[in-house]
DNA sequence: TTTATATTTAGAATCAATCTAATTTATGGC
DNA sequence: GCCATAAATTAGATTGATTCTAAATATAAA
C-alpha cells in the first residue's frame, strides 16, 4: 500500500466542518431542519466508509426508531441533487454515496469492490477552470474514478493466472 | 455550449474500433463470441449515447426478437468487470453505461440530468502513474465526472432567482 | 388561535435486475 | 462425422432496493 504523502491532504474533511456544510446546504434550499434530516446529515458527516442508502436506513434506525425509509432515501436525494453528495456506483446491488466531496481519486475495485480514497494532486482545478469557460459548466462536486484492480487483487490475479498456466496451458484469464 | 479545440480529441473512437475492442477483451476473457454477444457489442459501438441496461435490451428485441434479458445483463455485467464500458450513475432510477473508455470528462447536469462528453487534457495520465506507483492500483478505466448544471439549466436558474427576487425577499433558491 | 404548508410515517407497490431450470448451441477428442 | 461435455441462451418467476401513497404530524405565518 505504501505510503501517501502528508502535502496531498490539502483541506481538512473533518465531521463538524462535513455536518455544517450539510445543514447550510439544506437550509440555503429553503428546507427545514428536522431532527431526522439533522440526524441523516450527522450520520453522513462522521462516516469514513460510502454508504449505501439502506445501510444509511439501517443504521439509524437503531439510534432513531421510527425513522422512515422514505425520510431516509428523500433525503439523501435532496442532498445528493444539491451537490453535496455524491452517488457512487461500481457494479453492487445498491447504490453507495461519496460524502467527501473535496478533490479526490476514487480507487475502485473490479474484483473486491472496495472504494479506496486516494489524496494526490489530481490537477482537476485547471479542468474545472477550463470547462467552465469552454462549456459554460457550472461544478458543484468532482467524482475521479479510476476503476481497476486494487494491489491485492492483482497480486491474487497473478497468482490464479500462473497457476492455471500450471496446470493447461490455455490463454485465458481473469 | 461555445467552442471545443478540434486538438483536444486526441484518438478516434469510432464505432469499428470500440466494436472491435469489445470482442476482443471477450475472446481474451475465454468467452465464446455468439451472434447474441456480437450483436450487444455491435449495438454499444454504435451509440453515441449512454443507453441503460433496460435501452440496451429493448432495442435490441426490436431487431433480434427472442433474445433474453438475462443475456444482455449477463453481457453488459461482463464488460463492465472486464472494463470495457463504465457503469454511470446520475440519480436516474437506471443504470446507465458510458460505451466510450477513451479519457474524457463526463459534465452530469444536475437538474436536467444531461451528460455531456468534453473532450480536453484532464491531466489524467500523471494521476494514473501516481496511483500506480503509490497504491499499486492497476487502472482499467477512468471515469472523470464533474457534477453541477450545463449552461442552459445554469441560466434558467439564474432567471428563476431572479423572478423570485422579484416577487419576494426570501433567500431560498434553486 | 387558526390556517396553510411542509414533513414524516407505515406500508403497499413498482420494476430493474437477478435467478432458475430447462433447452439449445458449440467444442474437442476419438 | 459422432458423441460427450461444457458453455450459453431462454422464458418466466423471483427478488429487493427504491419509490409511491394517503394519512398523520409538525412547523410557520397571519
Amino acid at each position: 500500500m505504501t505510503t501517501m504523502p502528508d502535502s496531498a491532504k490539502i483541506q481538512t474533511n473533518a465531521p463538524a466542518e462535513k455536518y455544517r456544510r450539510y445543514l447550510q446546504m439544506l437550509k440555503k434550499a429553503g428546507l427545514r431542519l428536522t431532527p431526522q434530516r439533522i440526524a441523516i446529515c450527522a450520520y453522513l458527516a462522521h462516516t469514513e466508509r460510502h454508504p449505501s442508502a439502506y445501510q444509511v436506513y439501517e443504521e439509524l434506525a437503531a439510534t432513531h426508531p421510527g425513522i422512515s425509509r422514505a425520510t431516509v432515501y428523500n433525503t439523501l436525494n435532496t442532498l445528493r441533487e444539491l451537490g453535496a453528495i455524491v452517488e457512487l456506483s461500481f457494479g453492487s446491488d445498491h447504490t453507495h454515496y461519496e460524502t467527501n466531496t473535496q478533490p479526490h481519486v476514487n480507487l475502485i475495485c473490479l474484483r473486491c469492490h472496495k472504494i479506496i480514497d486516494y489524496y494526490g494532486d489530481p490537477g482537476v482545478d485547471a479542468v474545472m477552470e477550463r470547462v467552465r469557460q469552454e462549456a459554460g459548466f457550472q461544478t458543484v462536486a468532482v467524482k475521479l474514478d479510476l476503476i481497476g484492480f486494487c494491489e491485492e487483487c492483482r497480486l491474487q490475479r497473478l497468482d490464479e493466472i500462473r497457476a492455471m498456466a500450471r496446470t493447461t496451458a490455455q490463454d485465458k484469464f481473469l
